[in-house]
DNA sequence: CTTCAGATGCTCT
DNA sequence: GAGCATCTGAAGA
């Protein structure tokens, strides 16, 4: 299984969000392979939306990455605690990206139960494992992913996407979470998930 | 199951 | 100084 391509990320946003439904999000980690199966996005575009950070092409110090090349990460600090882990698309200079709102553990799971919560599998409770990584700041905790990632190019180790191993189930579609603030933008339907 | 408050620090005005 | 693409634990129904 090859790792996703420039070419994946280098199209228009709300078709990468879907796509990468299913696909497997690889983190390598002290020798470990961490791998989640991608099941909630959320496509934000600079262009015309209030709810991205770079909204009518504001380039700040922060926003930097989402103008680089398609294909780069782009990780911030939200709310003084948690990182929120994002793709950048669209051709260089088209500041837009998906935020990976939550991934379904396939591999190193001992790895991540103790990331997220200091425990192992078999003592978590029914609550945390099912809501074990279903949020973008669990993602990013349970996968070992911070700020020192932002900018890391998704083509290479220690983070990078494989293609679906299986057929896509059934993508649905609604408003996106957190972004009240945003006026017309807040009721795009730009969150797409999967079950389970 | 639900709501609610509080944690905590970086970014931009 | 204000606001934020969130999460958790406690308390109530």
């Amino acid at each position: 299984m090859e790792i996703l391509t420039r070419d994946f990320y280098d199209r228009d946003t709300l078709t990468v969000a879907k796509d990468l439904l299913g696909c497997l999000l690889v983190r390598e980690y002290e020798g470990e392979r961490l791998v989640g199966r991608i099941t909630e996005t959320e496509a934000y575009i600079g262009r015309c939306d209030k709810a991205c950070h770079a909204y009518q092409y504001k380039r700040t110090n922060r926003t930097e990455t989402l103008f680089a090349q398609p294909g780069t990460a782009y990780l911030y600090l939200i709310y003084g605690m948690y990182t929120c882990l994002n793709f950048v698309t669209e051709p260089e200079g088209e500041p837009a990206a998906v935020l990976i709102r939550g991934v379904e553990a396939v591999e190193g799971e001992a790895a991540m139960a103790r990331l997220r919560f200091g425990k192992e599998p078999g003592e978590l409770t029914a609550y945390q494992r099912k809501n074990f990584l279903n949020g973008p700041g669990k993602v990013c905790k349970g996968m070992a992913l911070d700020r020192k990632l932002n900018g890391h190019d998704l083509l290479t180790p220690p983070l990078y996407v494989l293609p679906r191993d299986r057929e896509a189930p059934a993508i649905h579609c609604g408003p996106r979470i957190g972004v009240d603030y945003a006026q017309e933008a807040k009721d795009f339907p730009w969150r797409f998930w999967v079950d389970l």
